[in-house]
Order: C-alpha cells, then structure tokens, then sequence
DNA sequence: CATTTCGGGTGT
DNA sequence: ACACCCGAA
C-alpha cells in the first residue's frame, strides 16, 4: 500500500512533453539586490557589499551578499555583525523601510526592467522577483535557418562564450565552448540550443548595456534542465544542456538540487528510500513510485530522475498577487488587539499602494484579501503546536476599508483559534493580553483581474478614494 | 521566541 | 476557502 501518501504533502505534477523540441532558458540575476544596491551607490561597485534588513538586532539579516564579499565567506542568513567579522571591510547597505517596515519596491522595481528586455525574444515567464524562463524556440528555429552555427565565423563572438555540460569526458564534465557546437555533424536539437544560446547571450549583454544588470542562463529543452543549468556557472555567465548531457548530469546530482525536491519530498526520498541522487531514482519503476507518492507526483519523479519536464514557458509578466507582511520575532511580538489594529493598519496602507500601482500601470484589480498571522503561546501551556488560521473575504479598495477588513478576519480567526477568548465590542478597544503572542501578520491581495475597460486608469485616479470605489465590489 | 519578505503552487 | 509546501533575495 501507500506508504507515505498518508502524509499530507504538496504534490508536483508531471505533465506530458510536447513532441517538438523546445529551446527553452532560465536567466537569473546574479545577488540581485546587492547588484541593485551597487548600481545606487556606484562607490560600491566592486567591493564587497551586502544587504541587510534591520541592523538593530546583531546587525541585521543579510539577503544578498555580492561576489567580492563571498570571496571572505559572507554567507546570505549571516548576521551584519558576522559578516563584518569575516570582511571587516564589507560595505552594509539597508534594505528601504516604508510604514516601519522593509520595503522591496525597489528590487521589484529592478526585476521588471530586467524582464521587459527578456521578452523582447519570445514567451516570457517572471518566475521571481530575479528570475525568468524564455521559450525562444521560435526565434531560435528561425535563427538556425538564417544563419546555422556552422557558418558563424567569429569565434571570439560573444554569442560562443558558453558552457557546455557534458562536453569534456573527464574530470571536470563541463568547459568553455569551443567549436564543438559547430562541427557539421551536430545533431539538430544540439544546433537548435546553440542559437538559443547566442540569443540568450544576446539577451544578457543587452540587460547589461541598458541596466548594468549581470545575470546567469540555463538553456536547454525544458525547465527544469534550463533551471538546473542557469546555476551551475556563476555569475555572469551560461550553460547549456545538451540532451546526449542530460544523463551524466543526473546520475550524481543530489536529490536535493533539483527543482521541487530541495525540501521536505527530497529529504523523504533521502531518509525513507535511501535515495541520494538523482541517478538512484532511475532504479524505481513509475508503478513504484506512484505507489509511493500517489499518481501524480510518481508520474512526475519518474520522469524528472530522466531529466524530462513538460512545463510549459507561461506568458505571465506581472504577479499573481500581491502581499505585505511583518515578523515580529522574540520581545517584539505582539501582545494585544491594539497592537494587532495598529500593524494591521500599517500594512493595509502599503497593500494599497501596491494595489493603486498595480491599476495604473496595468490595469488590474485584486479581488481576494487574505489576513495569514502566525502566533507562539506565551505560557507554557498543553497544545503549543496549534496554527493560527488564515482568513479571506472579498477585497474592498481603499486603505481603511482594507485595514477594517482585515481586522475584521483578525477577529474571525481568533475566534477560530480560541473560541472562549472574550472579544465583546466592549473589550474590543482595551490592551487585554492575549494568552500567547502574535509572531507575525500578512497581508495579501489575490484574484487579480484585468480592470474592465471602461475604467481607465485616468478615471480611477479621479476615483481613488471616492465613493464610487466600491463599484469595484 | 531572531532571517525576513516576499511570491508561486497543490491537496482537500 | 484553507492548509501547507517550495524557493529566492
């Protein structure tokens, strides 16, 4: 029987490969924020910089650690204070603070120039503030009839600065390019991803003329070979995956380098199966697997050990939601529902600012708002291990409706999470204690829409804030 | 009870 | 609708 399908467990899901080769690529940006940081402070470009946020506490916690301070061993997660020790030198630079809180409008700000030039070549998909997926098997195929690798002449040529996985047959598996992609005899599919790749190098030098942005690439036939790909040479740099490649890096790839299996699934496969690598999964048959883990996420383990992934490219530019959230770790947890409507608030007025940019750049509307809020017990009582639950309701526009609503799902879901508490209109305002602390709240807008015509974004900026506004409900 | 703050996704 | 997971800076 199942052994593990008792568990609850989020399931990747295999879907079928189309019978065309695909070219498709993987570009991430290289410690964007530091990057970012560095393009504002142009002093610290090339130095050794990293970006914290909050440096009250030890320093603050560092997100982004740029090449020159990884040389010292700054690590991301270390503190300020630790980096300093390790790179006395280092440049420290604080992510913005908006409403006492960090503010990452910048960096997404950032990711959204970087990809309005990626999709200059085909289909698009903004998988990350940082990172993107190209389906350029159009343009590469037009590429290949027009000017086939083996009659480029320059070799030298931006376009050939490539890594190639698979090509040396000893030691170190992969090196620079040379002329092996253009040797008469390469398969079509090899010639297919060398185009992609001088358009991707294309692409790259692009994004760095107009943004002073480096990034990395992968590509390959799917995303999931493109994805593994783009990190293997770092930063500034790409790597293709040829599909004669695709078993040699498989069979010693650690379990855990591959997309979807970094987490709890591969450590399952790890510790219950004794599977290391991607290669030990081979010897599982899908039946097994499907036993195992159930139909869908067997189907898809079977295939990703083969390095085969059907998921498409999805022409998606903007995000699916928006959110805005704070922790409130140790002492600064919160204590009372003052503190809960004060944060509340807070993060209301930011959600709706991103809501307001989101209509008048792009036309859209959220629908869906959903308060999520994590929570410790103060006394060391019984049932610690309790979640407190997240609440939705349909997203009225304009910060004190967002802000009332969201107490509002507050208030439902303390009821949820501890019916007996007293929370009578009368009690409502005053700073009774709860019985535990409020670690965290979010924040976030979802259901988004396309904004009906009729409503131009210059007729919402006359709106904004009227009465009118609930039209939109 | 000190990474934090985002985003995307599936299972039920 | 809600719970829970993955992953990136």
């Amino acid at each position: 029987m199942c052994v593990f399908v008792l568990e609850k467990r989020r399931m990747p899901v295999a879907r079928p490969e189309p019978v065309e080769a695909r070219v498709i690529a993987h570009v991430d940006l290289d410690c964007f924020y530091a990057q970012v940081e560095q393009r504002r402070h142009p002093e610290l470009r090339g130095k050794p910089t990293a970006v914290v946020q909050y440096n009250s506490w030890k320093g603050g916690a560092l997100i982004a650690v740029s090449y020159e301070a990884r040389k010292f061993g700054v690590k991301r997660s270390m503190r300020g204070e630790e980096a300093r020790k390790a790179c006395p030198d280092i440049h420290l630079v604080q992510v913005p603070v908006a409403h006492d809180k960090a503010d990452l409008k910048l960096y997404r700000d950032a990711g959204s120039e970087v990809c309005a030039i990626l999709a200059r070549m085909g289909k698009c998909e903004r998988a990350s503030i940082d990172e993107v997926y190209l389906d350029i098997t159009e343009a590469a195929t037009a590429r290949l009839i027009q000017d086939p690798p083996q009659c480029w002449v320059s070799l030298d040529k931006e376009a050939l600065k490539s890594h190639v996985v698979g090509l040396a047959t000893d030691g170190d598996a992969t090196v620079e390019v040379g002329h092996w992609l253009q040797r008469k005899d390469a398969e079509q599919n090899d010639q297919l991803l060398a185009c992609g790749a001088a358009i991707i190098a294309e692409l790259r030098t692009a994004v760095l003329s107009e943004t002073q942005f480096t990034c990395s690439a992968g590509i390959a036939h799917n995303k999931m070979l493109a994805k593994l790909a783009s990190g293997m040479h770092k930063p500034a740099q790409q790597t293709i995956v040829p599909s004669s490649a695709v078993q040699g890096l498989l069979t010693d790839l650690p379990i855990n380098k591959i997309g979807q299996l970094g987490g709890k699934l591969g450590h399952l496969l790890e510790v219950e199966l004794g599977v290391k690598t991607a290669g030990d999964l081979l010897q599982f048959s899908e039946a097994k697997l499907q036993d195992l883990f159930g139909m869908n996420t067997g189907t898809w383990l079977w295939r990703t050990a083969r390095g085969i992934n059907g998921d498409e490219v999805q022409g998606r530019m903007l995000p699916k939601s928006h959110s805005s959230g704070k922790t409130f770790p140790g002492p600064k947890s919160l204590k009372d529902l003052s503190a809960v409507g004060h944060w509340v608030r807070e993060l209301a007025e930011v959600l709706q600012e991103r809501l307001d940019m989101d209509i008048e750049q792009n036309n859209r509307i959220a629908r869906l708002l959903t308060l999520h809020a994590g929570c410790h017990l103060h006394s060391s009582g019984a049932d610690h291990a309790r979640k407190f639950p997240s609440q939705s309701c349909a997203l009225r526009y304009g910060k004190e409706k967002i802000a009332d609503d969201a107490n509002r799902l507050f208030e439902k879901a303390l009821r949820k999470f501890c019916p007996t508490l007293n929370l009578s209109p009368r009690k409502k305002g005053s700073t009774a204690s709860f019985p535990w602390r409020v670690t965290g709240i979010s924040l976030s807008a979802s259901n988004i829409v396309a904004t009906p015509m009729v409503y131009s974004f210059n007729l919402l900026r006359c709106l904004k804030g009227s009465m009118v506004m609930f039209w939109f409900m």
